[in-house]
DNA sequence: CCCTCAGGTTAACGACCGCTAACCTCCCTG
DNA sequence: CAGGGAGGTTAGCGGTCGTTAACCTGAGGG
């Protein structure tokens, strides 16, 4: 993957405030000069980049959605004849990261669905259907014992646990980075053990 | 406890409504002319029940948290003498209950807390960590080689799990109400056991 | 039998918000 | 060195929203 060494466009940083604000007063809490002037710039300067301030909000969550699909279907190629227990884990990895280095982005993407247009709700709801299948055809090699409904059913709540970052209190009085990914690690791998013991 | 029968007051139906309308669309997306639709009334009918619209919400989240803080420690308290791991699968029980039987709620609590007034954030704030500190409590009699900061981060990780009923699909979708409170209990019992073991 | 008052109603005000219009100003390029 | 587009600016429009004002009504009590 080739990593960005360049600097953000201003496109980019517009997206990662809105998300910031979008966080942490809802979408219908942030003005769009707000957002502006989280970029330096006034009001309907943003208009020259997005279409609208819905605009804005589609990009950030069929981003997310994609992202995380995305990333989950690359580390599923890519442990070719692994066993299960690796690709879980890989998958849970995956959403740590996703979870700890892009906070905002995890909270709006539960709580901000309802204010798309039809179309982009449809886009993004499937791209997170297609996610959980995945996981959940995972899970069930992992435990086949584990039926279809139940296993959603614990994906979803493994989602739960894993996006409570927001709630871990801000960065800094954690007990680091390193140890809270291998916690939640840990625990999501508890909770799916605990599922599969009928 | 006194269970009530008596019909529901004109306030409580407001209450009820406005949470569902909150949890749904958001506080800043609903309007108070839809709230008063909701309970057969108008608009500014509102205003004979409530100071604002600020105040319901502020009621609210008010009341979750202390009626989540107050059933806690009642069950706390009834268990005296009894073994830390029975108190804890209590207060797993009792927090899946409230889960399950007020969705709306369960949205509201961890979405909708920064829309408040200074005081009453405070207030609801108090009272959350008062339950947190409680759960953490517990949570280290059962397992003593839990350090307090891995211990509090445990707990809200599984408040995470335990809230993502709202994600869970529409009741009937599930397997069953009680079949999906094991579930979510034999989970959240399977996480602290891996956040426990070293 | 009137008075009161709880609990409604509609009209309207002021603030705010998303968005557009009109204009300006560099910078790049032929 | 003209010119044009990218990326800003401010002014302002239209709609929505929370809230207040003024008025109405039916039931209960002295």
């Amino acid at each position: 993957m080739a990593t960005r060494t360049d600097a953000p466009t201003r496109r980019e940083q517009i997206l990662k405030e809105a998300a910031r604000l979008f966080a942490e007063r809802g979408f219908h809490g942030v003005g769009v000069d707000e957002i502006g002037a989280a970029v330096g710039i006034s009001g309907p300067g943003l208009y020259r980049h997005f279409a609208g301030k819905d605009a804005m909000l589609a990009e950030l969550l069929v981003g997310i959605s994609g992202q995380l699909l995305t990333g989950a279907k690359r580390r599923l190629a890519e442990a070719d004849g692994v066993a299960s227990e690796a690709v879980l884990d890989s998958l849970i990895e995956g959403h740590i990261d996703f979870a700890l280095d892009d906070r905002p982005l995890i909270t709006l993407h539960d709580r901000e669905l309802d204010r798309l247009r039809d179309s982009d709700r449809k886009l993004v709801r499937q791209l997170q259907r297609q996610y959980v299948e995945l996981w959940v055809g995972v899970l069930r090699e992992v435990h086949p014992g584990l039926a279809e409904p139940a296993a959603r059913s614990a994906v979803h709540s493994v989602f739960g646990l894993l996006n409570s970052t927001p709630h871990l209190g801000r960065p800094g009085s954690l007990p680091g980075r390193g140890a809270t990914a291998q916690l939640l690690h840990r625990m999501a791998r508890g909770a799916f053990e605990a599922a599969g013991a009928e």
